[in-house]
DNA sequence: CCTAATTCATAATGGTCACTATGAATTATC
DNA sequence: GATAATTCATAGTGACCATTATGAATTAGG
């Protein structure tokens, strides 16, 4: 890990800002989906023309697969957060809070990218499906863990279904995607989350 | 009211079963969504031709606002089945139930046509997007006024929140679409279900 | 049977899709 | 400055999109 020259490469170089044209495009793929953005929606957007948009990125593909490591907590990062919070609840609280927050931004679109930008789709993009429902299998695995963690510390009562847990947390965040979607307001999530918090075993 | 006579109009009668081929667009839907189900895949999977389509249903938005009412219990249905139910929360145990078992069904698309279908889409699909969130604000309301009306009744504690509570059951039911479509169990599903109705007050 | 009305199958409409061939322009290295 | 490598803007590729024009086929009512 001593690189830290770029060693740029011969050539001309992209005459853009990477990391900007990569933002705008997944806010593009958070407003209106997956393959329901075109790619002139994407160059729109991005401020490039279609052919530095496949010379930058590779494909339609590989740009939404590097929008959602831009979008998603990178899982390192997440299971930081789990092994410093003090006990799951608090973990889970933290994820539906700050779900909430980033649904109803006022500089964002509404709802989680990940959950609508793939929710529906012809089977040539299964592909893509599958890598988003793999990120939140991740975090339903690593938050089940946690909560296991505090079963196994006493700290929760022995009976706990962790896994049936864990997934109703991620469903829930995942629903009020959908909620936010119609409009919902930051209130009314902030209700749903605290409600999905009190079946929380003692 | 007295019509129960067809009147058949003059002309050539339809060559196909109409309420056949609405069934299988809407599975069309269902599977794939809206706006990423072409013409040429509802044809396909009705077996007609596209003018006998435009003939029979008007255009691709009439033909998916047929789709989800042929999908979507009939509004007074729910709302009498909310009256017969002893309680708010068999109401939404009921709902949460028939979810999970209509997601995870053998013969059918997984998950929920009305989560998933109009869950992203570009701006020409607002109609549709309107439409189906239309649908699930009239079950939250339904939903807190079942709530409500055990409030009253002293059956739940005078500082429950009803609009809250009803409006996580069906967060919880659009976000076990996603785990259906993910590839969830049936079983990891009912616990999930199971898990949100232990935050109901007692 | 004749006329009006409707649906049928075939084929085509303009538009948009993701993607790229082309050659000029810009950069690093020699 | 010459060469190699890369990106640039322009313009276009065939394929598919939702929708429909066309004329033959089928029905009801007169």
């Amino acid at each position: 890990m001593e690189s830290t020259a770029p060693t740029r490469k011969p050539g001309r170089p992209l005459s853009f800002d990477r990391q900007a044209a990569l933002g705008q495009a997944m806010l593009t793929f958070w407003r209106h989906g997956y393959e329901t953005t075109s790619i002139s929606d994407l160059t729109a957007a991005m401020g490039i023309t279609a052919p530095s948009l496949y010379t930058a990125f590779g494909d339609k593909q590989q740009l939404f697969l590097e929008s959602i490591r831009l979008y998603a907590t990178a899982p390192e990062d997440l299971q930081h957060q789990f092994d410093q919070a003090p006990n799951a609840q608090s973990a889970a609280r933290a994820m539906l809070y700050a779900a909430v927050h980033g649904f109803t931004g006022e500089f964002t679109p509404r709802g989680c990218l990940l959950a609508s930008a793939t929710a529906s789709g012809s089977s040539a993009s299964q592909a893509v499906q599958h890598a988003v429902a793999a990120i939140r299998q991740d975090i339903i695995a690593r938050l089940t863990a946690r909560i296991a963690q505090d079963i196994t510390s006493g700290a929760l009562p022995p009976a706990t279904n962790a896994a049936a847990l864990a997934a109703m947390v991620v469903a829930v965040i995942q629903g009020m995607s959908v909620l936010a979607r119609d409009g919902s307001t930051r209130e009314s999530l902030l209700g749903i989350a605290d409600c999905a918090l009190t079946c929380w075993p003692v």
